[in-house]
DNA sequence: GGGCGTCCTAAGCTAACCCTTAAGCCGTTC
DNA sequence: GAACGGCTTAAGGGTTAGCTTAGGACGCCC
């Protein structure tokens, strides 16, 4: 029984699968097999099987999940307790979506390190799912992205960091944006270009294209917002926007796309654990984004930050 | 930062040193200093420093000692929630120290494995220090010696559980058996033939010899107090002899040697943590204890147990 | 039935853990 | 100063964790 297996273990548990937890933890699949099968073996309890499509915890593994959860807990607190007596910078580790992830949380970070010193922050993207998992397994002090809810959020606290309008954009060019509103049937039939987070069921995107029953073949994906918009600029295809990031002007070579009912009006929520379990981290970030200088971070499209620094690769990191 | 790492930190600092925590491990001590040299390096700070004779925590290792505590403790808890969802026995893990060890709490073991069924019990053998971290850390769920106390001894609840005499024995042939009252000054220049407790100074046996001034040239170990009588009958020197353990008819070729106040009326007693730490399995066995059937095991001589499954070597055993 | 998504197993590798013995360092103590 | 107890370092070796790719087993769904 190592750390590493229990913390493998319960990611599995909360985001129902071993593949979302390899993809999650950004291993392989087998290595989270093999991980669990390690675990089994020296409790000498299966824990989790299968039954028909998904899984399910074996009495053992019930009573296990919650005492491994809190031994990854505590593991997390104990590195936090050395930080803190060195009087090291506090670390606040920060998960989003794909979409907001790209611009408005690094600007955001930047805006918070700055003002208030002696502080470190890290910035992962993930799914919508894993956001949760995340959240209370304490691999993420705060998550920003959609509201979280259901049973996987449970203990989990959103509230409403900031509104925005998402709209649609297409090359100028494209008949899309001068033919007047575009029945739902056109929409499937024409390509959609969007972050990773198109691919995420349950993020903004992810829900509209579920909604509006575009095809899988018609969704091609970016690394992020702005690649797909430089797609939709030289080719053909509608791209989502997060209207304020597109700059005050507009973007050269992109216009908008009358989807009925757009903009959306919608919200990003700033989530984390409640009551007792909120970590102190989160409490001191929460209340830099009540602040005018956050709302400002928020809407600036440059996102001032190294893309090196707080860009990660296309899906998940999950900081040791 | 591995589970064992966190194992050998927390007993070292209750033990005070990493000499202490290599023994109650049974490991050598360089593998001690290594495993704190791993975690030190991978938390980044030294936590346990030395500081003329003795070792002190640093800040940080002060914060992080009771989170590895937690952990560990944990980790036993999940094992022992996959035992009892598995209806798997129960496991019991008592430990004594050697006098005591050596026959009393075999028997007292036995009987209680007879009517409780569904239990199994192990025992380890240590001195008086290392029971009280042995029961903090939740390696042993109950200790069987002398009364624990101190400060490694909070939360930790001591019970008399049999009153005991403590008697000298030496080979008839011996004088000392014979010449009258023994002077003090006489007891410094005999032999002591004592089983491995003789040699932990808070242990009844240790403090005797200690107060007596006894010089350590003059103590010779057997491994077991049975042992010790056997060189006594033999041979030259004094054993001291839990009076009942003797035997009712007394020991053939042995006889008592009149120490002044002798012989010297004690108690063992039960330890266990208090509060709403106790392990629910302390707490079956205590039952045990004041039941008759108890008493009744603890004045048999005979032991009644395999020597090979409750007699460990000479010292301490620390189960995984 | 065929495809697909999901989990498991096999094989091979690297790195880390954990143990040992032997020897060095540095306090305290006589 | 010499001896000693106690911690550390060094060197070496066995075992296990943990990762990968490749391939097999099984249930679900069209």
């Amino acid at each position: 029984m190592t750390l590493n297996q229990l913390k493998v273990f319960v990611l599995a548990v909360r985001l129902g699968s071993m593949r979302a937890a390899a993809q999650a933890l950004g291993v392989s699949e087998p290595a989270v097999s093999q991980a669990l099968t390690a675990l089994r073996q020296s409790l000498g309890d299966p824990l989790l099987v299968r039954e028909g499509s998904g899984m399910v915890l074996t009495p053992a593994g019930r009573r296990v999940v919650g005492l491994a959860s809190q031994m990854v807990n505590l593991a997390v607190e104990a590195e936090a307790a050395v930080r803190h007596a060195h009087g090291s910078p506090e670390l606040i580790r920060v998960a989003a979506t794909a979409t907001v992830g790209e611009a408005v949380v690094p600007a955001l970070l930047q805006a918070y390190t700055n003002r208030a010193t002696n502080v470190e922050a890290t910035l992962g993207i993930g799914t919508v799912q894993e956001l949760a998992a995340l959240l209370t397994e304490r691999l993420a002090d705060v998550a920003i992205g959609p509201r979280l809810s259901g049973p996987a959020a449970v203990g989990i606290l959103s509230e409403p960091l900031q509104r925005y309008r998402l709209t649609f954009v297409a090359a100028r060019s494209d008949p899309l944006t001068t033919n007047g509103p575009v029945s739902l049937a056109r929409l499937r039939e024409v390509d959609w270009l969007v972050d990773p987070s198109g691919t995420d069921p349950l993020s903004e995107v992810g829900q509209l294209l579920g909604h509006a029953r575009v095809p899988e073949s018609r969704i091609r994906v970016f690394p992020s917002q702005s690649a797909a918009w430089a797609a939709a600029a030289t080719g053909t295809g509608i791209a989502p926007a997060v209207e304020h990031l597109l700059g005050a002007t507009g973007h050269p070579g992109l216009g908008f796309v009358p989807v009925g009912g757009s903009p959306f009006p919608m919200f990003w929520y700033a989530s984390m654990l409640s009551g007792d379990r909120t970590p102190a981290t989160a409490i001191r970030l929460r209340r830099f984004l009540a602040t005018p200088d956050a709302l400002q971070a928020m809407y600036r499209t440059d996102g001032g930050v190294p893309a090196s620094k707080f860009r990660p690769p296309v899906h998940v990191t999950i900081w040791n």
